[in-house]
RNA sequence: GCUCGGGUGGUGUAAUGGUAGCCACAAGGGACUUAAAAUCCCUCGCCGAAAGGCAUGCGGGUUCGAGUCCCGCCCCGAGCACCA
């Protein structure tokens, strides 16, 4: 038989495979579906490295298997092309946005193209076509209608080098998640979106989710932030002025000895002109501004603030009145900006107390002096009145219906979570559809007329005023209300790219028509959602997989789609690092090119490898010499092929192997735990290397399940065996498990826990012949030294423990 | 600081509470070869001649039996970070 050429192999099956259609899907009603999608990527210059493929590689080879499985598999790509990365590589280049990105989708497919995966291509998308974000403003137009996308003025996060705002969800520990810079607090005219408002909703949703790995819920969770407490008035003494906080621990307000505020809340600047310390106040307020968010939590060991002199705040529980602060360790835009502070039972409180000297009390009773420390765990009310002896839930319970009943304060439900800042004030971008009139406000464009397609311009760059690029272009700007008809202006701002990919996965299952308009075919769509294996990379935790989520049950709620949660199973793909062990990238020099690797080795050896790195979501280092490992797999596997004989029947043992492998090879798919998946095969094929001949149907066998990792290699040697339709039109090997059991078994005989001997024996012996065995063992005879055992142990087929 | 992960040979890793190191990589030795590559075979946690002893970050505990479970530390990685 001629040698393994991976050139020649591949080469002839991606080009038979595109000729017969193989990978084409359709809605069918015979199959059950299987939608298994990658998170799609945003096509950047540089091209794939070999850490990009890996998600996809693991997607191809469950879709296979299913495919064999006689599951009905959807298994699409696209790309996600706008958005900073693809405009900022743009501007880079001199090349306008939608040429490089034209430029590097080429790319991009030409490299996947090479790994031989199932995409059925008739299904791309990509985010910038306009019959694809037509769609997107239709969505946002939706939720502007709803009451969900409102304009706000409030500052907003800012990057100076990118030059747009961004959602809290793009920063990185006050710097810009993209290019690294300080983030300002910019006041800003943008478009929000009130995900706030499904705050909940996503919360109770992750419920729902068993098939989502437990840290990723976890992070969503904590990204949300939800808590519960109270909102307590507490009003300002000789004035009409309330003074709301919000407080998760009611049951302490006994203890409140002073009040804080952000430096932001208006109680400040309206009790500026009227304080005996105002110069002080003012320089404060002046510092706090001049620091950015970063400084802040830099500096945030030394809490420091400044007393609102003569402005008391009033304990509404016993008309006790409270000095009040100014403080930066409040922060505005959680809660109602203010708080009381209960320095007993709180780490923070408790730091500025003991800074300024004020006044800490125990209102929950411990075994520590809270002027030493803080006492912050629960425990049950003191020097609390009516709350007396009373354990911290029943007090905050009991506190609340006090508050409510005299209608001090009520129960509230806080979250960390914010509404998302929704604009970019860049070009590369899905336009808004919204039109400002001065007599009608905002008004949406009419539905009809959707696509609002991204005018062409020549100069895309920003403008660096915080207005878009598009402000520029006066005759695009410059419309008609389509209520009144009148003067108005569009929109300037884009959205982000989170935009596109909030439901692209919808996108790649609806029916197209001839030129490529989508349709929003709600039977099409309900038919393959939700995605049955979601795989992407735990980076897209708090920001993708939130924002889609917000979306889907947006569109479920006004019956766009069927379904609560877009996503039922969730895979996390480690990243592959370089061979240094650090990040592939440019500057490190260190980047390992996809298509060198299949070019010496060939795809089927890159995927096998990828997959045989070490766990799938773990991250690992690539390693060129674990290329050749895998590559030398192939080629027994190759081999194997001349032992072919119509006579041959395996032993026992191996048989059993086989199907030992058929269970394990199937679960460890069906699992995504390749590695293992790929060991056993290895294994089988070593001992299929060691007999004098294979028969047909035991080779197939192995290479069926080998078929979905080595799709190229393991097609042509079905072929060779004499099949005339492809090995994936195939059925998936059946697992017997009578023929999977062994004949013989080992057992391990452990005297006092250690092992001293092991025990080959009939599968079947039972209890009484393996001890019996064990005891007249001449190994165990000496350990026990004629003494009599105390107890033997017997665990069915793997040992015998005997305790001296 | 808080919350998750993780720590096993020279390396990547494998082990429903049941023989620690499967499968590979690297290394060493051998066969084939004029030679090399490729391929095939053997060795390969540490100490020890062997018997055996010691080994899964460290220290305790539970158990007939712990890499795995419990308690307390140390180190590495990720996420969050003054959220009241």
């Amino acid at each position: 038989m001629k040698q393994y050429n991976h050139k020649e192999v591949e080469k002839k099956w991606k080009k038979t495979w595109e000729k017969t259609g193989i990978y084409k899907t359709k809605e069918e009603s015979g199959k059950p579906k299987y939608y298994v999608l990658d998170m799609f990527p945003y096509p950047s210059g540089a091209g794939l490295h070999v850490g990009h493929p890996k998600g996809y590689i693991a997607t191809d080879i469950v879709g296979r298997m299913k495919m064999m499985q006689g599951y009905n598999v959807l298994h699409p790509m696209g790309w996600d092309a706008f958005g900073l990365p693809a405009e900022n590589y743009a501007i880079k280049n001199k090349v306008h946005p939608a040429q490089a990105t034209a430029e590097n989708v080429a790319t991009f497919k030409k490299q996947l193209g090479l790994l031989g995966f199932t995409y059925d291509w008739d299904r791309e998308v990509n985010t910038t076509d306009p019959k694809y974000y037509k769609w997107t403003q239709w969505i946002f137009l939706q939720l502007f209608k709803k009451g969900l996308a409102y304009e706000s003025f409030a500052p907003i996060n800012w990057c100076p080098s990118c030059q747009t705002g961004l959602a809290n969800e793009d920063l990185d520990n006050g710097r810009c998640e993209r290019c690294g810079s300080e983030i300002e607090r910019k006041p800003m005219r943008q478009w929000v979106l009130k995900i706030t408002d499904y705050a909940e909703k996503l919360l109770d949703g992750l419920d729902k989710l068993p098939l989502w790995p437990e840290h990723i819920k976890k992070m969503q969770s904590d990204w949300i932030g939800r808590s519960e407490g109270a909102l307590v008035d507490f009003k300002i003494k000789d004035s009409e002025e309330i003074l709301k906080i919000f407080t998760t621990r009611p049951d302490t307000l006994f203890g409140a000895t002073y009040m804080v505020v952000a430096p932001e809340h208006p109680l400040v600047a309206q009790n500026l002109e009227k304080i005996s310390n105002q110069k002080e106040v003012q320089d404060y307020l002046d510092q706090a501004k001049s620091k950015s968010d970063l400084e802040r939590t830099e500096l945030q060991k030394e809490k420091n603030g400044v007393e609102l002199k003569s402005v008391k705040a009033i304990n509404p529980l016993n008309g006790s009145e409270l000095p009040v602060f100014v403080a930066d360790y409040v922060l505005y835009g959680y809660g109602t900006g203010a708080i009381m502070a209960v320095p007993g039972h709180d780490e923070r409180d408790w730091e500025f107390a003991k800074k300024y000297n004020l006044p800490i009390l125990a209102v929950v009773s411990c075994d520590n002096d809270v002027n030493e420390k803080p006492f912050t765990s629960e425990g049950s009310a003191v020097n609390s009145d009516f709350l007396n002896n009373l354990p911290t839930k029943e007090a905050k319970i009991k506190m609340i219906e006090y508050l409510e009943a005299k209608g001090l304060g009520e129960k509230k439900v806080q979250y960390k979570l914010r509404d998302w800042v929704f604009s970019r004030q860049r070009y590369w971008g899905e336009p808004m559809p919204l039109i400002h009139c001065e007599k009608d406000g905002w008004v949406a464009v009419p539905e009809d007329q959707l696509p609002l397609e991204l005018p062409k311009v020549k100069n895309y760059e920003p403008s660096g005023t915080g207005e878009s690029p598009l402000a520029t272009i006066t005759d695009w700007v410059n419309t008609a209300c389509p209520q009144c008809g009148g003067p108005a202006k569009r929109e300037t701002n884009t959205m982000p790219q989170w935009a596109g990919s909030c439901w692209y996965y919808l996108a790649y299952t609806m029916p197209k028509d001839a030129e490529g308009n989508y349709d929003w075919d709600k039977n099409k769509i309900n038919y393959w959602n939700p995605i049955d294996l979601y795989v992407g990379g735990a980076e897209h935790a708090t920001r993708h997989l939130i924002y889609a989520r917000f979306w889907h049950k947006f569109l479920f709620d006004i019956g766009a789609v069927a379904n609560e949660e877009p996503f039922t199973r969730l895979q996390n793909v480690g990243l592959i690092l370089a061979e240094d062990g650090r990040k592939m990238s440019k500057r490190w020099n260190n980047v390992i090119n996809p298509d060198e690797v299949v070019e010496e080795y060939g795809a089927d050896a890159m995927r096998l490898y990828e997959m045989f790195m070490g766990p799938f979501d773990q991250p690992c280092a690539w390693s060129t010499k674990g290329v050749v490992g895998v590559r030398r797999f192939l080629e027994r596997v190759w081999a194997l092929n001349e032992k072919i004989s119509e006579t041959a029947a395996m032993d026992k043992k191996l048989t059993a192997q086989l199907h030992q492998t058929i269970k394990k090879v199937s679960e460890d798919i069906e699992a995504m735990r390749f590695n293992t998946a790929i060991s056993s095969m290895m294994q089988l094929s070593n001992e299929m290397g060691k007999v004098e001949a294979i028969s047909k149907e035991d080779f197939s066998v192995l290479l069926k399940l080998l078929s979905p990792f080595a799709p190229h290699m393991t097609e042509e040697l079905w072929n060779e065996l004499g099949n005339s339709e492809s090995i994936f039109e195939s059925a998936w090997p059946k697992y017997d498990a009578e023929l999977a059991k062994d004949e013989e078994i080992t057992l391990a005989v452990q005297v006092n826990g250690k092992l001293r001997d092991t025990l080959v024996v009939s599968a079947d012996i039972n209890e009484e012949e393996a001890k019996k065995m064990a005891l007249s063992s001449e190994k165990i005879q000496k350990w026990l030294e004629g003494a009599q055992p105390k107890k033997v142990i017997y665990v069915k087929g793997k040992l015998i423990s005997i305790v001296l």
